[in-house]
DNA sequence: AAGTGGTCTAGACCACCTA
DNA sequence: AGGTGGTCTAGACCACTTA
């Protein structure tokens, strides 16, 4: 919170949500929000490049920054939120069924998804959430060993990701995703309540850290009638 | 092309796909870069950004900015990327079915997704798309008839989103996805090859342009088996 | 200690929109 | 013509990594 922009940001955004600019307002220019936050302009322009790239305002050369009707752009499971992240924010009655959790060398095609060599072990942790009574989600993540030494059933109870962030002090900093539709699996019949349907949404996800080394690998099987994806893109030329 | 930070973004990706920097390799730094581009640092880090944002490089405080594999960062179906340039781009054997093209009143449901007036029309368009010799993807698009005032059966058969850009001089910004599945419906069976399949993959995209006015609403209904989402996601903190 | 990227400044000129 | 955002500059200091 130290950074100036990050704190504008953090501003501005509070002032739409509390409703003082509407849908359609133009926010006041960014020499005007220079004085008013006593700041430089390129500074001013990191806080606005950063409420256009999360969707509050879409800047317009010559007129302003015209504030974006934000109830049209929530966003439940767009980016990198984990599940328990999400879980809370949407106030459910949530559960996770560890089913396993242990140590294994990698075979060639998870070495190649993980790229890494021989010599690293993997975990596998294999877990599936329960929303309002109905087990609708199967996670299966594959994790490096040498990056991530212990995981617990414990620790795959609440959050890997809250685990690796504050107790381990690694920083996650970006994912590639791919979502596809495939047929419902054995393991999918044996933890999940999949009620006759016979295919799942899957999200299989490289995870990566700061430092750019990829991690993780996760696959993700949805059951199709409880699934959503909510996308924002933003054209970059 | 004449923004310098885009030029320098464009040189660099092009010596990143030539193999001039392997995945891995660090570029060289801010300043070096801006001494070789003969330019200022803050211009060299916009390229930088513009790199990042795209998952051509990763940057690393006190290291450098690290190459990551693109392999794994190509983007088929991400973005705001139309029909026909995918096809174009896959080098697919792809066909457009238009069945519907007309003018009318909207009615309640798409006013409030258009947020628009009741006196304003809405072209409807119904598309259906044939990838190698099977029709799998449903479009229909409804679009501002006071913003795009003239669509033919001809437009509609190459690409509306070129027709509004390169015609009407139009330009189109962000758009808001979500992705579902749901049951099959009689205009699938009607339109697509469905082949047994009871659930359709649904994309419903709301379209803006670059002065943030929506102007489009789309829903494009996929066969689940030809089915793919990629999504790139950097944490924005 | 030296080098890296991250932030911030105070200017400047330009292209675009609206009056 | 005056205001808006878009680009660009030439500095400065800081936090972090690596040797």
């Amino acid at each position: 919170m130290k950074n100036k922009y990050i704190v504008i940001y953090n501003d501005l955004v509070q002032m739409i949500q509390h409703g003082e600019f509407m849908s359609g307002d133009t926010l006041p220019s960014e020499h005007e929000l220079s004085d008013q936050f006593s700041t430089s302009r390129e500074t001013i322009r990191k806080a606005l490049n950063l409420l256009s790239q999360n969707g509050y305002i879409q800047k317009v050369r010559g007129k302003g920054s015209v504030v974006l009707d934000h109830n049209k752009f929530e966003f439940p499971v767009s980016g990198l939120t984990s599940f328990k992240e999400l879980s809370d924010q949407l106030g459910q009655d949530s559960k996770t069924h560890v089913h396993e959790v242990f140590v294994e060398s990698a075979n060639n095609k998870l070495r190649e998804r993980l790229n890494c060599s021989k010599e690293v072990k993997i975990w596998k942790v294999s877990r599936s959430r329960e929303i309002n009574g109905e087990r609708i989600i199967l996670d299966k993540d594959f994790i490096r060993e040498d990056i991530v030494p212990s995981i617990t059933k414990s620790i795959a109870e609440n959050s890997i990701y809250e685990y690796i962030e504050n107790e381990l002090g690694l920083e996650i900093s970006f994912a590639k995703k791919e979502i596809l539709v495939e047929p419902v699996t054995e393991e999918d019949e044996k933890y999940l309540d999949v009620e006759g349907h016979t295919q799942m949404v899957v999200i299989r996800s490289f995870v990566y850290l700061a430092d750019a080394t990829l991690f993780q690998f996760t696959e993700s099987r949805h059951r199709p009638d409880k699934f959503q994806f909510v996308d924002f893109a933003r054209r970059t030329k």
